[in-house]
DNA sequence: TTGATGCTTAGAATATTATCTAAATATCTA
DNA sequence: TAGATATTTAGATAATATTCTAAGCATCAA
């Protein structure tokens, strides 16, 4: 859902973290060594992040590796787009 | 800021009323006859909107018109961008 | 000028979210 | 197997956000 998207993108925190995975994979404990902020609550943000699909987790071994999923940006563009050309997307409410 | 486009957009209700500016600016009345909602809580979804800049308002005598502005969305695009395109964007923390 | 209409602000109640500590689970290593 | 490391989950607390009611301000129309 939709929803869960925007939700995930309105936090620093969250962004940051995608911003980070940007350059390739990271493990939650690379992630979190980044923030001043328990491992419990990295934790936290990345199941949000990984609920709205803008991450994939693989375990591996003890690690929980974390990366980038931006398939999920085409939606939110598309909704973006839609509202800025009035041809356009025609007040598609799926995306809500 | 972009902090507040995020929070903004991060809301059903809000997001539906950028979707009915699109085919035109509306009052606030227009706007809340939409919505099973008070006028004051729509009053504060718009003060939400306009302090993003993703809608201008302008006084008319007693009404109040809201009209969409697209031009923020440029801003949320380029950095979903700088994500998917590991050439662009490098790492600009200004969108944060 | 009085009353009605349109909209916003103030303040309170409720719900949601972020963060923490403590504890649990899983994997590795000696 | 025992202990160490990596990560998540549970439960509590504090900060934010949404919504309401009541009251306020501005404008219009009689």
């Amino acid at each position: 859902m939709v929803n869960k998207v925007w939700k995930a993108l309105d936090d620093p925190t969250r962004r940051r973290i995608l911003e980070l995975l940007r350059e390739g994979p990271l493990n939650a404990g690379e992630l979190g060594a980044r923030f001043n902020m328990t491992g419990a609550s990295m934790s936290h943000h990345l199941n949000l992040l990984a609920d709205a699909e803008l991450v994939e987790r693989e375990k591996r071994g003890q690690f929980v590796i974390y990366e980038l999923n931006t398939t999920v940006f085409q939606g939110l563009m598309e909704w973006m787009l839609s509202l800025k050309d009035k041809t356009k997307g025609e007040s598609d409410e799926s995306n809500t």
